[in-house]
DNA sequence: TTGCCGACTGACTGTATAGTCAGTCATATG
DNA sequence: CATATGACTGACTATACAGTCAGTCGGCAA
């Protein structure tokens, strides 16, 4: 269909002049110059500027969670299934930067905080994200693979992690490749930082 | 002096706006209402727009880090100090609601990446931040306390996971008290976890 | 009393840009 | 060939906002 290829190639392009110029330098103009079609053509698919932002967002998103959760299908065992989603994530997150740049600057999941119903479909797809995390998670404390633990709160620790690894390529601060921050931070989760042999500190000890 | 006070009024009613409006939505004409002086006024202290925003960010971002520093630097035992750090980030940011809803709107960051010089000192701030973190946490692995590790991975980690809270609590979605989610943090960070009695996983052994 | 100073004001201007719509063009149909 | 359809165009309008500046006001000094 006509009408899917224009809409795909006009989000396409939003995401790509967003993450170049924030949204506060993301106009339609531009918009319409990176799609190489004339502004009013926009307006044929998209009634206001929000809703072609917010579009783009949540396209994306539905893509990128989809995406994991497909890899993370293709194998069984619970701990497996964890290696397998922070690798995705990371290796998804490497591959289009575009649109994950994008994401990090997207405010509205804030400015829906008050009372903007307008984002909280926004909102809801990030939680499905969290939640599909949180039951990758449990499922493995279930296995009696992790130990019992707030696997929610775990859940946006790892999510917010990774989040923070993309941030870091997107900053140029860091070389490393998506699979060797995926072993890092895997490491981290699994066995934390604290030394086995040092006894001193019973109040955080499990 | 008349000059520092108006200065500081004026940042204050920007970290509002910004947070109630976001970017897009902050106005110098709102700042100017929120602030109760006239939008000629902050003409006389900032000379753009951009020049506004960016010293409430910078100067908010100062006063954390001054005050979390402040914190550690009351204790001596490297654990505590960590310890110490997550609970101090956490409260502040309970504290300082506004200002940190700003920071996560912050969009410099990453609008820096190509070649935004106006916004290294930003993001130089943040990467002092992280590094203050980092040295926190190689500390008590030079004391034993932790075992040896990539120390700014882990920096990267902590500060997004800890971000992510504030974000869960300004999005409404814990009812967790600044100090709950430090405990919870502090547990995952030290122990992470894997179950102690599982050994089916070699490869993610320490 | 007069004149000066400097902090402050808010109406005004210029500009960027969201959104519109009359018109073009290519293709399909009778 | 004539007419209709609908995707597309881009000049145009309306608006919101950044930044300006002539003017006000209270205090102070000569």
């Amino acid at each position: 269909m006509l009408r899917e290829f224009r809409v795909r190639e006009i989000l396409d392009a939003t995401c790509r002049v967003v993450s170049r110029h924030g949204f506060q330098g993301a106009t339609v103009d531009r918009v319409a110059e990176e799609a190489k079609i004339a502004k009013g053509t926009i307006y044929l698919y998209f009634h206001k500027k929000e809703e072609l932002f917010k579009a783009a967002v949540e396209q994306g998103m539905e893509n990128f969670t989809n995406q994991v959760r497909a890899e993370v299908k293709e194998v069984s065992a619970p701990l497996e299934k964890i290696v397998c989603l922070v690798e995705a994530v990371l290796e998804l997150s490497d591959t289009n930067r575009d649109f994950f740049k994008m994401l990090l600057l997207e405010r509205n999941l804030l400015a829906a905080s008050p009372d903007h119903p307008e984002a909280s479909h926004t909102l809801d797809l990030y939680l499905d994200y969290i939640r599909f995390i949180e039951e990758t998670l449990q499922e493995a404390v279930d296995a009696g693979v992790l130990r019992p633990h707030d696997t929610e709160a775990s859940a946006f620790a790892l999510s917010e992690s990774m989040r923070g690894c993309f941030q870091q390529r997107a900053l140029g601060l860091t070389a490393r490749s998506a699979s060797e921050d995926a072993e890092i931070l895997l490491d981290l989760l699994m066995h934390g930082v604290l030394n086995p042999n040092y006894n001193g500190y019973k109040e955080l000890s499990s």
